[in-house]
DNA sequence: CGACTAATCTTGTCATTGTCAAGATAAATT
DNA sequence: AATTTATCTTGACAATGACAAGATTAGTCG
């Protein structure tokens, strides 16, 4: 229960700096990260954030476990908002989500899959990326009808369907696909399906 | 001409500071670069670099730029390797040198593609990514025959191509393909080769 | 209700870093 | 040879991450 905010416990300072973090790190990218510059816009001390998140790359850590799970969330209500519920329509809309995410937070995205995963810092963020992950295995799984875990085939299907969306998120955050960020959303969705069908074949 | 090093001039500085910034690179990342770290490697003071980059960014710029074109030789290296001079072969070749390069400098790499091309820090940076931006257009131009900058599906064979050849370089390197780091080079370089494919369809 | 314990937050400090300014040294030019 | 320019050093300051010690509050138990 958040209380008031002059009292000298803040009542729910993890979540209030989770919140100004990533609004940092929005603004100032990854490299202009301060732990003092969230520690002020909260409004608490600079030393508060040390109690919660350990160092700098605790609060990171758990800024990128957050952006997993709103990362897996844009997935599913993408693919809610499908009326069709074939496996290949529900596996595309899923990738338009990964894209939607992306766009709407280009920094958590960044920071997210810049974290090395073979050392995961926390077991939540490990589980956080590894439910994205197995997200995007069950949506091959229906559509190849078989487990990419079981079928080398399927995993194929996996690397190249993720590899496509990944590498299409990632170079349009960068601003490198050029001419296609001033066309309407519409445009690029099409563009993503196109392309996002190639890998599947 | 590079000098002795015990002089007060160093005599090739510039260069020696992006050797020794890519080193530093790699070794810390690009969170716990240091421009200090840099100049003591060196063996000069702490505010030698600011005269020949200004400050830290102008040093990343560099080191960007000095990558890029090590990223275009990468690919060029490989298609030269290819002794099938197939237009299909060489682009293949091209995606494998990609990764290639990636892989053998990861940090570099990513420092690469997390400079946002709209505003290009310097005008070398600028033509060095352009440079291998051409290339890969160049590669889809001799495979369909026609220029991308003219033909929308000629683009569009771009975009997939690219974000393909991306994606998997940019999980790979994050060590998200799992178990396929621990395989021989073969196998990778195979499996690229196969999900390359589908995106040229 | 009151005291004790633990959690939470603040203040103060230090080493490191980026950046700037001023000066010292060598190279280039005239 | 003198002057100018490029190069590098020294010194300083503010910002930052990290740590230690203390202050304040919440929770618990008598």
């Amino acid at each position: 229960m958040p209380k008031s905010k002059d009292s000298y416990h803040h009542g729910d300072l993890r979540a209030a700096l989770i919140k100004a973090g990533e609004a940092v790190l929005a603004e100032t990218g990854v490299t202009g990260f301060s732990l003092r510059a969230v520690a002020k816009r909260v409004g608490v001390s600079h030393s508060a954030p040390a109690h919660h998140f350990g160092d700098a790359k605790g609060l990171l850590d758990a800024l990128a476990t957050e952006g997993f799970r709103r990362f897996l969330a844009a997935m599913e209500a993408r693919q809610a908002a499908e009326p069709d519920r074939d496996a290949r329509q529900q596996l595309l809309a899923s990738g338009l989500g990964y894209l939607d995410f992306a766009i709407s937070s280009p920094a958590l995205f960044r920071l997210m899959f810049s974290t090395d995963k073979p050392e995961p810092k926390t077991p939540e963020l490990a589980a956080a990326a590894e439910a994205s992950f197995l997200h995007l295995v069950d949506g091959v799984a229906r559509l190849r009808g078989v487990s990419p875990f079981e079928t080398a085939t399927a995993m194929t299907d996996v690397m190249a369907i993720w590899s496509m969306v990944h590498g299409f998120a990632d170079l349009y955050v960068a601003g490198r696909l050029g001419p296609l960020d001033c066309k309407p959303p519409e445009d690029r969705d099409a563009l993503l399906r196109e392309i996002l069908e190639r890998a599947m074949a």
